[in-house]
DNA sequence: GCCTGTGTTGCCCGAATCGCAACGGGGCAG
DNA sequence: CTGCCCCGTTGCGATTCGGGCAACACAGGC
């Protein structure tokens, strides 16, 4: 939209911190930002920035228009939602933050089904822990985000939640593949094992557990990929650890919930930032994810506004 | 405001319902008014008016469209407002790194006078030593640093600065509160000592005095925590050290400067970080600050901008 | 028919915006 | 201390965009 130009502008400097690479990022130069900068801030009567040797610092004054600037970006993308909505076409964009585990196949079929229906709706999917996904709902760098284990937070609002029991992940051939049901922690502590990294909340969910029980971890492999974590498995007797939404449908790959007795289940929560109202697009997509893990992973929608 | 020009002339023409009305009262003709609606009709994909014999009408996309709009002005005439404010000193925020030795009445004295006239203002104090708070302040973690003597550092603006004499500490009842007036350094020796450690700046200065008598330290209780030491004071008969403006209005407490001639005066220090602008709200604090403590203990503000 | 109101379009001008190059200043390694 | 680099800023010329003027097309009322 051509009259948020400026407030672009400006919001851009502020992520980057610097006028030469928010002109960059905007395909512009610096003057010409600069002086638009220098506008605006006459305009408001006080300086939005502070001038420091390494380019430019959000002010008291700056920090509370750029709020305004995020609200206003995304009431005017509602609104467009909205319009596009009442015109037949849905349109819109919908952005989701969601853990690794969830780009295997949820994330992917959800987006592939709903896009069937509204092919005119696009979506970006960011992978981001816990803890950012979080952060990136506060900074309206997206919609929705669907991650496990979140740090309990008043600014979101869940749409939906559920239990998931962590599996222990194998390849066909590995002893553990042999029986089926749950299996016992220290069967697996048994085995050489290939564990996600502390970046990752199923590790500290393990982690909490081990320490509980006092045993030693004999983690031979690290990794923040889950995805290199499953390959490996693919490729040596190693035990990995997985929630049941990322483990893909591999008839090489075998997996088994750890006994309850021995780790309790994660939680899996879809959630928006709490008191914004969603785009059409995004708000209609948001139910039909909860509608769609409810009948994979049962579990209960969240009902208040 | 620039950027809500479009935004103004929507509204305008939808208050009316005509076009060469809505652009007289713009004082624009109606063909520039035309074509901007024409324009914006396009990048939101579809009309927002009805074009009937009597001029514009509101569409139903339209009826949403000038609502956000008016949603728009009055946030931003709220923000416009809240900068306002903050630039008039009445709001703002102050972070402020101190010695421990001013947490005690210096600070909370000043925070609290502030704040009785302005308690739109907000403030972080963090108790940092001398070199953590002229970090804090080269890392925008802090906007004025008060300490007792700071490292030479070209970073640092001093605000406000005066000398402080060393101060023994004692309870009520110990043989050292019998006199009044400056004390020798060989009495305190003499008793068993309670100091501060060497994190805190009172100890290197102690220290060097002591390092330039050749005296052995007969210190029996040593601790971080001036407010321990303080409560320590208070349950033995011990000696303990502590500049003017740390020493608690406590009946129970002498206290009695070291002799001039065993030990020097320590500085006192107000300082921002070289070369920033800080808020005016900050600016008016720290301005009344330097006054307060000059009433208090003499001593000069620094004048150079 | 005429007249008056509406929105719209072609042409032109002036101002806002942008790109380019250069300047001044602070941080930093040599 | 010096040279170098990156920062924001400024002067100037080119471009784009917003706006004014006049004319056009259409609808309704007399």
């Amino acid at each position: 939209m051509k009259h948020l130009r400026i407030l672009t502008y400006v919001a851009e400097v502020a992520r980057h911190g610097a006028i030469r690479r928010a002109a960059e990022r905007l395909n512009i130069t610096p003057s010409a930002l600069t002086r638009q900068i220098q506008d605006l801030e006459y305009e408001l009567g006080t300086p939005i920035f502070e001038r420091v040797a390494q380019g430019m610092r959000l002010n008291a004054a700056g920090e509370l228009l750029v709020r305004h600037i995020r609200d206003q970006r995304a009431d005017l993308e509602r609104v467009r939602s909205q319009i596009a909505d009442l015109s037949g076409v849905r349109r819109g964009h919908v952005a989701l933050a969601c853990s690794q585990a969830f780009v295997n196949h949820v994330v992917p079929d959800e987006v592939e089904a709903y896009r069937a229906q509204f092919p005119q709706v696009t979506f970006t999917v960011q992978v981001r822990d816990h803890v950012q996904a979080v952060a990136a709902l506060a900074q309206f760098e997206a919609d929705l985000a669907l991650v496990l284990q979140p740090p309990p937070s008043a600014e979101m609002q869940v749409l939906f939640s559920c239990r998931q029991t962590l599996c222990a992940l194998v390849r066909a051939g590995h002893p553990l593949a042999r029986e089926t049901g749950p299996v016992r922690l220290r069967d697996c502590l048994a085995h050489p094992m290939a564990l996600p990294d502390r970046s990752l909340a199923i590790r500290h969910h393990f982690d909490e557990a081990l320490a509980r029980r006092g045993s030693p971890l004999g983690a031979v492999i690290e990794s923040s990929s889950l995805e290199f974590l499953r390959n490996l498995v693919l490729r040596e007797d190693v035990v990995s650890l997985q929630v049941p939404s990322g483990i893909p449908d591999d008839p090489r790959l075998r997996s088994r919930p750890i006994d309850a007795r021995d780790l309790g289940p994660m939680s899996l929560i879809l959630a928006q930032l709490r008191g914004r109202t969603l785009p059409v697009a995004t708000a209609k997509f948001a139910d039909r994810f909860a509608g769609s893990l409810h009948q994979r992973y049962g579990g209960a929608g969240a009902s208040d506004t």
